[in-house]
DNA sequence: CAGCATCCCAGACGATACTG
DNA sequence: CAGTATCGTCTGGGATGCTG
């Protein structure tokens, strides 16, 4: 980390998770289970099918997930996770975690929020 | 992951760091050593004032640096990390391992290009 | 079903100049 | 020294409609 020339594998891990929609579309996916693309379009209605593409079509060129076809009519597409974006994935608890500890401090409000919804679900 | 309105810690911490600049600059300060703003400016010169200046902000407003003002003449503004910033840090090499091992498949040139600072330096 | 094409906009980013 | 201010550009993302 002490030499910023060494960064860029961290640089293109950071870039490679910052779309809007891709943390969302890894977390469908991190149940190891492949999931049509209507199934992740349907999951939530703000996301158009524009977005998912260009998620989708980056997310697959940095190796992170991949992408099916099955040669059938209807078409059918699968997509999940890769080698690579199941061990993203791993990572990302820390960092969750930091997000939680830290996220108080500076965005209470959220906080707030993600508090009703745990507990609206237990 | 699993239920994606619980991942807004993830997004508020993958948000933090995604700035331009901002992985640069936690490079130069993740050896716990205050910073000065002149400091940070000249050890890049395609880093502009503004760039430099709004990334602070940021980076600052989300916890992560802190800023410290000396009350003399010339002005002198030192930026450390936060206790959240460290730890961030630390975060940082598995996620740098990870690109590490998987941006060989996606990007070998910019690989390429890494190794060869490496030589340079040993 | 799983997309692409087109148009549009806000905000990120850059270049240059100025200031307490 | 450590910043603002102003301008221009470019890209990420949204809205809508069409297609193999």
């Amino acid at each position: 980390m002490r030499d910023p020339r060494l960064h860029c594998p961290l640089t293109f891990a950071v870039k490679a998770i910052s779309g809007k929609w891709k943390l969302y579309i890894l977390s469908m996916l991190s149940d190891g289970q492949p999931k049509r693309y209507s199934e992740l379009r349907n999951t939530c209605e703000n996301l158009t099918e524009k977005m998912l593409t260009s998620q989708l079509r980056e997310l697959e060129q940095d190796g992170i997930i991949c992408r099916k076809v099955y040669p059938e009519v209807p078409p059918r597409v699968e997509y999940m996770l890769t080698e690579a974006g199941s061990k993203l994935c791993v990572i990302f608890e820390p960092l969750y975690e930091w997000g939680l500890e830290y996220m108080k401090e500076v965005k209470p409000d959220k906080l707030h929020l993600l508090e009703m919804v745990k507990q609206r679900m237990a």
